[in-house]
DNA sequence: TTCTATGCAAAATCTTTGCAATTAG
DNA sequence: CTAATTGCAAAGATTTTGCATAGAA
């Protein structure tokens, strides 16, 4: 089991994501520069509410949430972040890694600590069964429910 | 790939959902039997919505909306019932095989069906990962994104 | 009779939409 | 100047809660 690999892919997914916005021929606006800043920073899924906080509490005026919601759409359409929902009616987002990279989460259902996680056998496991499927396997979501190593004592 | 194994567990599930709930000291109330007898006679995940739907439609005056929610939430607790989200932020409820059987799903993008799927490779697979996380795993969800057979054509 | 189960309506929560004002190019 | 971007408020959708009534034991 490996923790997110490729942080440095995550430090520059900022950069990244402003390229493929301004190729798309979008604008640069100060809310999109500030949730795309925040996003970058961050190593794991935010969910809507989180990240108007961090912005309203950084100390400038903050973003509206619909601007918030309607810029996470557009990153999502782009794949550059991506959707996902581990099981309490709130969508998270989180950047998507260029290269291809990705994990899964747990969810402690105690404190609601979404922690990622990535394992190789996994991935491949998943592979061979979308393989064995009459159906086109675009994407697949992985989330263990349980106890983290905090709450479960 | 096997489909829903065990067809006459999900069969006796209505009835074992009784007993459990009976030996649980809950009374026997028309609105929860007749969620069961719907919950019962399907092979996969429903949602709110298409319980009260079904139940409206079934011919008699239908269960409240507010009454559904709490039937799952209580069928949920007990174990009776799995609460699973696909990715659109609706929650979607099945029967849980007393046996232990579980499957997955696989959600067509396109026309939004959901198609269990079960597989020994991937328990295994899932088991392995669970023993190497420093995390307690009790469940977890797989969900498979894509095109189903007739959509992707 | 007593306490659970249910229905109805209102509230809560998360997300989307409409529209006017702002701002980038 | 022109069109994309943003904020604000209102609307939508799903789920939850409060309370009075019907119903099971």
């Amino acid at each position: 089991m490996v923790r997110v690999a490729n942080l440095d892919g995550v430090r520059v997914w900022a950069e990244h994501a402003a390229d493929r916005l301004a190729a798309e021929g979008f604008r640069r606006g100060g809310a999109r520069a500030a949730v795309i800043a925040l996003l970058g920073s961050q190593r794991c899924a935010l969910t809507a509410f989180d990240i108007e906080e961090a912005l309203r509490s950084e100390g400038r005026r903050g973003v509206a949430r619909a601007s918030i919601y309607r810029i996470l759409e557009e990153l999502e359409s782009l794949k550059l972040v991506q959707k996902l929902d581990v099981g309490q009616g709130i969508a998270r987002y989180e950047p998507l890694d260029p290269s291809g990279d990705h994990h899964h989460h747990m969810v402690c259902d105690r404190c609601g600590d979404v922690i990622p996680f990535h394992d190789d056998e996994l991935e491949r496991t998943i592979r061979n069964v979308a393989g064995r499927v009459t159906f086109d396997v675009a994407e697949h979501e992985i989330v263990l429910h349980g106890a983290c190593a905090d709450c479960r004592r």
